[in-house]
DNA sequence: GTGGTCTAGACCACT
DNA sequence: GTGGTCTAGACCACC
């Protein structure tokens, strides 16, 4: 049994599930979470964990696939890729939050907030959620 | 005629063209860069400016007049309202903006990145943006 | 000068003003508040009189006169034409009743209300609003 | 498959084809005839049922979304939501009977008919629509 | 199968 | 000029 508890959904976000999930991937595995050859949970059981049609999962889980994050092995779980699975530096990782962060000071700047209030709000909700 | 040139639209977002002017129109308003009574640009003008279909931008106007932001006045251009049309104080506009850092936040967190690292990233990305 | 008393519009209501002024029309002719030959008030006056567009008065007042319930005179203000200006007896004023009275049964079967109750409610209401 | 036949439109009426269908789902509601938790006929098969095109129903199916009384479940049909969606007492759907009623007295008014006589045609009205 | 979004374009209603 | 409504039809996303 692998850790389903890794992949969280939010059902009431307008985003698609399968799209969460394909981002949560990525980022795991990207930190390190999701190491290379790791099982991953299988379609029921994270079906079943988070209350989401299967084939919702299975098209995560191709997609994945696809861009070669994830690996099928006939009759057994899928695995995290060797190739493409590996965890990323530091500062590749910091590319994957790069597109929120723009949007966010996008969205400051429409606000009108200046620059500095906008960042003491970003470092006020990393403290909160930290611990 | 009225100033178009305050909304813009990413057509390559998957987030939908209307749902991205409700958004705009609303940080704009708070900002006060919409006052209340001021004319918002037409359906047609806006559509032409945007090269988009006016029924798009008119299901965005039809719901933010339904929320109260925009009042219609038949047979002219619609325009802020005066009630909740109002731009707000700094700490109530930064709530707008706690949405978007709160998902920053989450995702710094499952890429395993220390808040400093996330935060200076921010700073910078807020520093170009800027001028 | 004419009464312009005897109009009065609902610019929140979605039916739009010149309608609401046709269909008044029409009922104070039929109740002979409005006789054959009165002057009804100009199109400037009534503008004024109800903060609307004069233009759409006259669109009101053209379609009445088109229907023969007005007519116009030259250079003068329009009076209420004696053809089809004629006060209505009971039985047919009541028929011009019919059409928002056979909604209000249709809602009441919808909503699953006894009729009874249904005309309890009229007998109330036309109570409140006699005075 | 849900019953369609629970919503009927009048194509010839001033009434937008979209608004009449919502208020007739707050009366179904509220009397009780569709209850929380039932599934409301699709976009396509009211659409078809109705000789409507699927955007005109799909509009009135997103505003009844918007003010809570029907729910969404991404890629099923959509449910008469639990908690708005409760059938009324008599009295408070009575209220909903009350603005066609006060409109019905108001023209009643205007037509000089005795409030006797609107009444007796009232009663008139439903019995005729009863059977 | 479900609903959502967008376009193209017509027609109407209002000022 | 303004916005509103509807149709026809395409394409997408989700389950």
């Amino acid at each position: 049994m692998s850790d389903t508890a890794l992949f969280q959904i939010n059902t009431g976000a307008t985003e698609p599930i399968y799209r969460q999930l394909i981002e949560q991937a990525r980022r795991l595995v990207a930190a390190g979470q999701l190491k290379a050859g790791q099982e991953i949970p299988s379609v029921r059981e994270l079906s079943a964990a988070l209350a989401v049609h299967p084939m919702t999962i299975s098209k995560a889980y191709s997609q994945l696939e696809a861009e070669g994050l994830f690996e099928r092995r006939r009759g057994l779980s899928m695995v995290v890729a060797a190739q493409h699975g590996q965890a990323q530096s530091p500062a590749t990782r910091a590319e994957l939050l790069r597109p929120t962060l723009a949007r966010a000071a996008a969205e400051a700047h429409q606000l009108g907030l200046p620059p500095a209030q906008a960042l003491a709000l970003f470092e006020q909700i990393l403290a909160e959620s930290q611990p």
